[in-house]
DNA sequence: TTTTTTCTGTTGCATAAGTCACATATTATG
DNA sequence: CATAATATGTGACTTATGCAACAGAAAAAA
């Protein structure tokens, strides 16, 4: 999904005079930002896990993006305005760098190496986005709760290399990022295992098919 | 949604020597790509409509992205690896320029202004679809049928700036579009004007709430 | 440690949404 | 123009999923 471009070596590498992004670290839980489309913020995450969260007005709480190591976020990529809450929250401590588009756009007029290899790499950072949204399709446009929990499997399965890995979401959190309610994924989880699919021991996911 | 630059006019003024892409055109219904995961193709849609569509075992058929002018698609953003098939249809007639992204990576090295050109409008392009995409989950992650009908008559009411519009598609393909049953959404927009939150007439929506 | 909070696992029940089937309307096509 | 093909609209029935509620496990906090 990411790249192997380590952009945060490099931004404790080089400094940069005309810089004005803003680095930050965060803890576990902490809001990163709100979506509230005006600052025009776009975000690089150079460490550490963060999801995009929607609050409606149900109270419904839903996983929209799930963003690890160098992946890119923020209100220039959203122009939906709806009344829901748009945070942005850390599951773990986070490092995280700010910029406004506006900043990004333009050349450096100073010519310095940090907007240089910055510039170099948006595009590939971009382009792993892109990817990473149509996955997040692929798996919201499964019919049933059963393929979407397959599907969710088998993409952490590939990114693994492995049939048995440990789930990184709790529960709780997968079903809002499938968007189903948690107690028909457990049920429908049950019934994968009955059905000698999928097995679970813990955390553990173990794929039993092929 | 998209740029108001018009690559067209653009593509037809100027010509460019080291330009390796192909123009070609479809008419209706028309298979544009498939998306089968090695020529990193990137198209751009100069004029007309297309959807990426998806046919699962199950004969299910999903309408996973709409296209329109300026739209940027291709398997270079596509990594998901299902054994669907995923094809990009024309649903009118269609003009589309064909690049790698090879190709769009690596900078001219004749220096000609198509290139250049091309570059400088690639990332706004970009940022589009990344919108687009963005509000295309905003969609999917909705609740119910009846919310997906909303927030779509709602996103396609603030484009044409009117509580009254036409459908820009079928009904038909519109259930494709929100993943769910046609004579489920059929019902529901019967509710929806039971309700007096919605009227039809033949292809015209009518908001009548707010 | 103890206490509190969050997460997991499960159930009964209600209901939204899918399936199938068909009639009519509308749009393509020979 | 006639005929085929596709789209719309609706109803009866089934099923999947959501909802509410709770108990025990695990994790976090005091």
């Amino acid at each position: 999904m990411n790249t192997n471009f380590n952009i945060e070596n490099f931004i404790y590498t080089f400094s940069c005079d005309c810089n004005k992004a803003q680095k930050k670290t965060f803890s576990k839980n902490q809001v990163i930002t709100t979506y509230i489309q005006k600052r025009n913020q776009l975000c690089i995450l150079l460490s550490g896990n963060a999801d995009l969260v929607r609050y409606d007005l149900n109270g419904n709480r839903t996983i929209v993006e799930h963003f690890s190591k160098n992946a890119i976020f923020g209100e220039v990529f959203y122009k939906v305005t709806t009344n829901n809450e748009l945070l942005v929250e850390a599951r773990s401590n986070c490092t995280v760098l700010f910029y406004t588009y506006d900043q990004l756009k333009k050349p450096c007029t100073k010519g310095c190496e940090f907007h240089k290899i910055l510039a170099e790499h948006l595009p590939e950072l971009i382009l792993n986005k892109i990817t990473d949204l149509n996955t997040r399709i692929e798996l919201l446009t499964q019919r049933s709760t059963r393929d979407k929990l397959l599907m969710y499997f088998s993409l952490i399965s590939t990114r693994k290399l492995s049939k048995t890995f440990e789930l990184p979401l709790s529960l709780t959190d997968l079903a809002d990022y499938l968007n189903v309610d948690r107690s028909a994924m457990m049920r429908e989880l049950k019934l994968l295992k009955e059905d000698k699919l999928v097995d679970k021991i813990g955390n553990r996911i173990i794929l039993l098919y092929e």
